[in-house]
This record gives C-alpha cells, structure tokens and sequence, in this order.
DNA sequence: TTGTACGCGTTATCAG
DNA sequence: CTGATAACGCGTACAA
C-alpha cells in the first residue's frame, strides 16, 4: 500500500502537492497535476482515511444507541439515516440489550474521538452518568428529559392519548382499560395524567382492573387477552401501549372467536407497519420527523449552524378495530 | 485536551512510559505508574481513538449493507451483533434503498481503512464490482454466491422449499401457486427448481398461473390475496415467498370473509414475528447461524485463525394456515 | 526499569 | 505555482 510520500517521491514533487491534487486545490499547474494523477494510478494509491480523520478530527460517524430492535426504532434508524447520509454521515449501532457495559462502549468512543455524535434512543444508563459525557461531543436522545446538555427530540404524548381516549368515548366506550409501556419512563405518566385528566372531564368513576404496565410486544398482547377473557367483569376497550400489544392482543381475540370491535375495541399507538395489516386504529407518532431532529440538532451543535427543526404531529388513524 | 505528551511532561517521564502505563504493560515501577495515574486523572486524559486506529491500523468496525430493514435483516443484524461484541467489533450500517452509491460509500471505507470487513446482506451492485474490492478486507455475503474471493452463509433453499411443497402435499393441496421473491436472486431459481421436481414426482400437471415474483412485502401479499379472490379457477394453497407476504394476504382475505385453511392454504417462509402472530405455517430458516458464521469468517480472515463455523438446519413450523 | 526517536499517513502553514 | 516542515497522538524497536 503506497502512501502520499511514495507518490510524491516518484511524482518528482512534494507531499504538500499530491495532497493538493488529492483535494482538487487550485493553484496546481496542469502538468503536474497530470504527472502526478498518472502514477497515483500505476501504483493504485489510495488515501488512508484514518489519518485523515486524526488530522481532521471528525470521523463523520455517529453512534445510534437503543436497548432493542423495536419497530418503532426501524422507523427512527430509517429517517436518521435518510437525513445524515446527505451531509456524509453514517451510523454505527449499538444495540445493548439492557447491557449498561455496552452503552459504556458507546460513550467510550465518543470520548475517544472515534465518534462525532450519540443519539440514545433508549438509554439503559443513568443520564446523570451520559450526561457526564457531553463534553466530548453532542449527545441526544429521543426519550422525554428535560436538561440542558442531552436535547431531546421527544413528543409530549399526553395530548395524543387524550386524543385517542376522547376517540373511544365517541364510540362509545365508557369502560377502558389502559395498557401503558415501561414503567421506568415518562410517557406512562404522561399517558395515566390523560387518563386521570379524561375520567375526571368525562365522570367516569375509577374502574378496579389492575394496572397494566411493561407491555410493549406482542407476546404481552397474547396475555392480555388470555386476561381479558378470564374476566367477568370486563372492559369494553383496551388501549394498548403499542401496536405490537394490539396485535397480540387482537390476533388472540379472533383465534377465540371473540369479535373485535363488537365485543371490545381495541387501539394500538404508533402506527407502525402491523397496524395497518391488521387494520387497527391507532396513534401516528411523527417519528420519522423526531429522527430528522435529532440529526439536524447534532448537526447544528457540530457547525455551530442554526437549521430550523420540523415541526412535530401526531394525528389519530381510524381503522375498524374501534 | 492533553494528549500523551503533555502527560509524560508533566509526569516526568517519557511518552513510552506513558504508554506503557496507559496499556498496562509489566516493568512498570509502581511509583511511576502512580505519578503518571495521577496526572492522567489531574488533566483528564483521555486517549485519542484515532491515533491509535492510524497506528494499529485496524478500526473493529464492520460494514453491514443491505437494501431496506427487512424482518430477516433485523434476525441477522442482532445475531451478528452479539457475536461481533464478544470480540469488540462494532456495526455501522448502510442501508443503501437499492442506490449503488451509498454502497459506495461503504466499499470506499473498506478501501480507506474506515472499516474492517464489510458483510452484505443485500446487495446493489454487481458482483464484480464488489469483487474488486476484496484486496482491501473481508467481504462476506448472506446471499448466494459461488466465488472465490467473498465467501457465501448462504443455505440451499431447494431442500427447504421442497420440505415446503411436501407438506402441502401431504395437506391434500395440488393447485399450489408459488409466489417468488427476487427474480434477481438464486434462491428464487432454486425455488422454482424444487417446484419444477417436486411436481414431477408428484405428477402434477402445469398449471396456468401467471408468474408471481418479486414479491417480498406485505403489500405485495394484500395484491396477491385481490388476485385469488378474482379468479375462476384458484390455486387450492399459496405458497408465499415470505411471512410478510402470507401475512399481508392471510388477513385480506380475513378481511374479505374466505376461510384459510378451509378455501386456500396459506404458507410462509422464514419464521418471522409475523409468522406467528399470524399462525401461519412456514419455514425455518437458520438466520441466526448465517450471521455468527458471517461474522466468524471474517474473524478467520482477519486473525489467519480456523474457528470452525456452525452448522445449517432449516425446519417445518406447522402451524394452521394450511 | 526507563528514554530516544521514528513511523503511521495526512493536512496545513509559511516561505519562496 | 511549489516545497519544507510542523502538527495530529500514539505505539514500539532499540538502546541504555
């Protein structure tokens, strides 16, 4: 593998040279341009990128961190990946599995320059802990928080859970039971305030189901109707943390021969691809534009720059589940 | 940011003892180790990743291309992962959406040292192309190959597909219409090879049914279940080219009353998530085994070693869409 | 046990 | 228009 010095050596010229045809500097006479292009060519050289990127300090490289592969952060990962790649960045993934030592991983390249940027999608560290490293570089995450060194490119959700409560008392659903994500997190208090907010607004005294918390897949889905159809007391609609539970849940439902919406509604959150197959009315999050987000507040934070951010919507999708 | 010199200024001693210290090296008294641990930790040292890439001239970074995120790309992404992590190699990714020139981009990186190995799961541009990249570090694929210089995880899919048409068979289906994925691709040739066999044996006679390929997606299965319903005379089983395929038609003709099993067979392939969401009768496939050994052949490639690499069983999930 | 000095491959400054 | 040379930070023979 010959190197710049070779070249420049066989070139007849200087290394300052080669580099300037390298970059496509002006002020570099056709004909050594030519002499030089020439023997890059016969020895089939090729610039080490890594010293570049210690010479330059930027390895255009950014770090996308999240505990699993989710559908929702498919969508995330998509619309990131769509918004970098036109500023010539690409991603590096760490997927932790709750592993708080392979988020470490993640941190540690950040400070040791061998990444620009981090996006924690789903953290498994304490933020006081990532926080600590945001001074080797722009660090920003996708969940709810609130501080002044992690932007986040979160969404309020309590509106759109209102909106879909205030969707189901239309229908006529007056006994719901709530399915919320992680426990750990802030869009479940979020999603219980609406809650709390929509039953006092609507007089609907508290029910006596137990909470339901920690339900994201679709295996939770398939307990929860196992549940549901123990009951005798039941509830008319379930609104579900994802539409992964939905699916579950639905599926379960049918192979019972219970009918959905006739004998309970059921709604899903997010608006990934199995609600549309399954043709649940649910919640579209604006992911693709958080992800957009994320990318242009990092990219701001690395050239100082000022792109405005998109705006953030969420709308309801009715579909036949409700 | 101090870097290594200003440790070894400070501390009083060499850059080499600095070093020394910062890789745990023996012969290191443990008075100067303590000066130079507490100097590092006085100015916050940390040591720059790039340097020590340039130097060592490896980056524990690995490419994975594919043309979108698929079910059967996310199965392969975290086996891959998690055998990649145990060695500490990580994953940057490039999703190319069918542009030859993103995965550019990554064959470059290869080329300039950004990136150690490249796997790819789905490729874009020719193979020759590629090929011609193979001087500068592993490169691996998930599909079939038959070449000398990038190894194949690929399994036969003739047998697989065959166990498939057998199980019809035995269900009493012989109207079987085969749904294809990438026509592209080996795996359909060998799929259309079994089927060609297997009606052979079975002294099925050729049917009239259009050519279906190319199909993959779940929309893909919705205009397949439309297709079925409009016809006179009906294939008495389809069999799909993927879950998501069989998923997208299974519930469209839910949704348009018509009884799977009862009218139509439905089966899959693969055994994703869908799969059994959807209780649908597939295949198998030994994903997770194609990328621990993907990433073993790298390794083997990298270090000269022999880790020997594990073996391919695919197998028949009944379930009852058929 | 420690230090010197060079190499890794580029870019960028400054002179000419 | 071109060349010398100093960074960028670190690892490592070789010598002591």
């Amino acid at each position: 593998m010959p190197n710049i010095q070779q070249i420049a050596r066989m070139a007849g010229v200087s290394t300052a040279t080669v580099s300037r045809v390298l970059n496509s500097y002006p002020y570099v006479s056709d004909a050594t341009r030519q002499k030089v292009l020439t023997i890059m060519e016969q020895l089939d050289y090729v610039p080490n990128g890594n010293a570049i990127t210690l010479k330059k300090g930027a390895t255009h490289l950014i770090g996308i961190i999240s505990v699993t592969f989710s559908p929702l952060l498919i969508s995330f990962l998509d619309a990131f990946n769509l918004a970098a790649e036109k500023y010539g960045f690409n991603i590096t993934l760490f997927i932790t599995n709750g592993d708080a030592g392979k988020e470490h991983v993640a941190l540690e390249m950040l400070k040791r320059k061998q990444l620009d940027a981090l996006v924690f999608v789903l953290r498994t560290n304490e933020w006081e802990v990532i926080e600590s490293y945001t001074k080797y570089g722009p660090i920003v995450t996708w969940q709810r928080l609130e501080n002044e060194r992690i932007p986040s490119v979160f969404m309020d959700q309590y509106e759109a859970y209102a909106t879909g409560l205030e969707h189901l008392y239309a229908k006529g659903y007056r006994n719901i039971l709530n399915v919320y994500p992680m426990s750990t997190g802030l869009n479940t208090l979020e999603r219980r305030r609406a809650y709390a907010d929509f039953a006092h607004r609507r007089q609907i005294t508290a029910d006596d189901f137990p909470l339901f918390q920690d339900r994201t897949s679709i295996r939770d889905g398939e307990e929860l109707a196992s549940w549901w159809v123990a009951q005798t007391h039941r509830p008319d609609a379930i609104f579900c943390a994802t539409d992964e539970v939905a699916a579950g849940c639905i599926t379960t439902l049918h192979r019972m021969g219970i009918s959905v919406p006739g004998e309970v509604g059921i709604m899903g959150f997010n608006n990934t691809e199995v609600a549309h197959l399954l043709d649940l009315t649910t919640i579209h999050y604006p992911v693709q534009q958080q992800a957009e987000n994320a990318f242009v507040i990092i990219h701001n934070m690395l050239n100082a720059s000022q792109t405005a951010l998109a705006p953030l919507e969420y709308r309801l999708i009715e579909r036949h589940s409700t």
